[in-house]
DNA sequence: ATTCTAATCAATTGATCTATTGATAAGTAT
DNA sequence: ATACTTATCAATAGATCAATTGATTAGAAT
């Protein structure tokens, strides 16, 4: 084999993987995916689009080695194939954000009260969540959060906020969390807590990002 | 604007990025763009792609913000937006390599004597380097060694290794590196080395990601 | 002015990708 | 057996991508 033809392969082979992250849909459905496992109809359910359609992108992430998936019954359940996908994932979003003007504007636009809603840092949050300052809250579905969640937080999913208030302490600030980055689940919380006169801020980050930085993990075994 | 149209464009703005990254001839020339400054002609020689075609990809990667570019005179040098583009490329290698069974065999097949070949960690060298202890040997082009390389490291182009050994010490081991971690030139070094009786091991990673990891480097100005 | 070089642009062809549709397979439930 | 659910397969049409070709622009040199 010459160099420059191993060269070519190895590069067309890094490219399956450049490929599986070039379309917004194949990224939304790892997102999900990075929540929890998930089956082909939660996340055709999810992610708006047809059970054939789901499924034919979910392959693909498989044939790049992004995700495995498990038969049980009827059901196919599909997971992330590792910890360093989410590590992956971070690292386009990162790079996409500080180099694509685009996607700058477009969360401005979206956030207009951005600047009133600075990030808590992981580490503080964990700090300040174990001396009891805080209370820690999951704005996501009760599936995600059964699937692992972070220790001690209140899961309210995101409809039911206002009719569940009585559960947050009226004297505590509020942190709450998402599936990510830039999953608006959080964004909307804190924007409705502060409207019914909460202190309340957002955790920089979702759950897959606190779990791949190693911190402490709860799940459903063991919630409140 | 809804939280779903939001999300969908966000998520087609990442696959932008991903979009770059999906093809082999690109991933070739950010592999090569990472070592220096670049301009089209170079590009297109080293990568064997027409003109057209390669200004064409560039054109591509600029778009999703992984390369910019600067014109001088008659020609246009191209450079990594910023270092976390190398993360990302290292983030897509490690996953490809973790996950896609396809690139490990490729890699074994090239490489038959892989595992005399086990490469030297960055933290290793450097603590080695210092005391004197080994060669530290860029094998790349003269105009990427002039671009920067590792400290104290002497360049000999892997073409006339055989013909400059006498800038080697007979007595020191040699450590080579190279462009990346699958560039070839260090590994060929290596072997060419042992089969005259040196003692040659290649550097874990290339000059990128020495860079990127924060150590020190020397460019044109500084060199033996 | 003319010529040359570096780079880009514009148009084309063939290949690949995406989403849809309808059919099929595998497992459950009645 | 029959019906139902979940998931995949197969075929298709329209969109996008990749590489080639030839033309064009911008700057440098004679």
């Amino acid at each position: 084999m010459s160099s420059r033809g191993f060269k070519h392969d190895l590069f067309a082979q890094f490219a399956r993987v450049g490929k599986a992250l070039s379309n917004g849909n194949r990224l939304e459905l790892l997102e999900y995916i990075a929540q929890a496992e998930r089956s082909v109809d939660e996340l055709a359910k999810v992610s708006g689009l047809t059970m054939a359609n789901t499924s034919q992108h979910l392959q693909q992430l498989r044939l790049a080695g992004l995700v495995s998936c498990r038969k049980e019954g009827l059901k196919v359940f599909y997971t992330l194939s590792g910890y360093d996908v989410i590590g992956l994932l971070d690292a386009l979003r990162g790079v996409a954000e500080r180099h694509v003007a685009d996607v700058e504007r477009l969360i401005n636009a979206y956030l207009t009260v951005k600047d009133n809603l600075e990030p808590v840092p992981a580490a503080e949050l964990l700090h300040r969540a174990r001396e009891g300052l805080v209370t820690v809250l999951d704005v996501r579905p009760v599936e995600e959060y059964a699937a692992g969640h972070l220790p001690g937080a209140i899961n309210i999913p995101l409809p039911e906020l206002e009719a569940r208030l009585d559960r947050l302490d009226l004297h505590k600030e509020v942190v709450a969390y998402c599936r990510g980055p830039h999953c608006i689940l959080a964004f909307d919380a804190v924007e409705r807590l502060r409207k019914l006169g909460r202190d309340a801020r957002r955790l920089e980050g979702g759950f897959p990002e606190w779990q791949h930085a190693g911190l402490p993990v709860e799940d459903a075994g063991e919630s409140h």
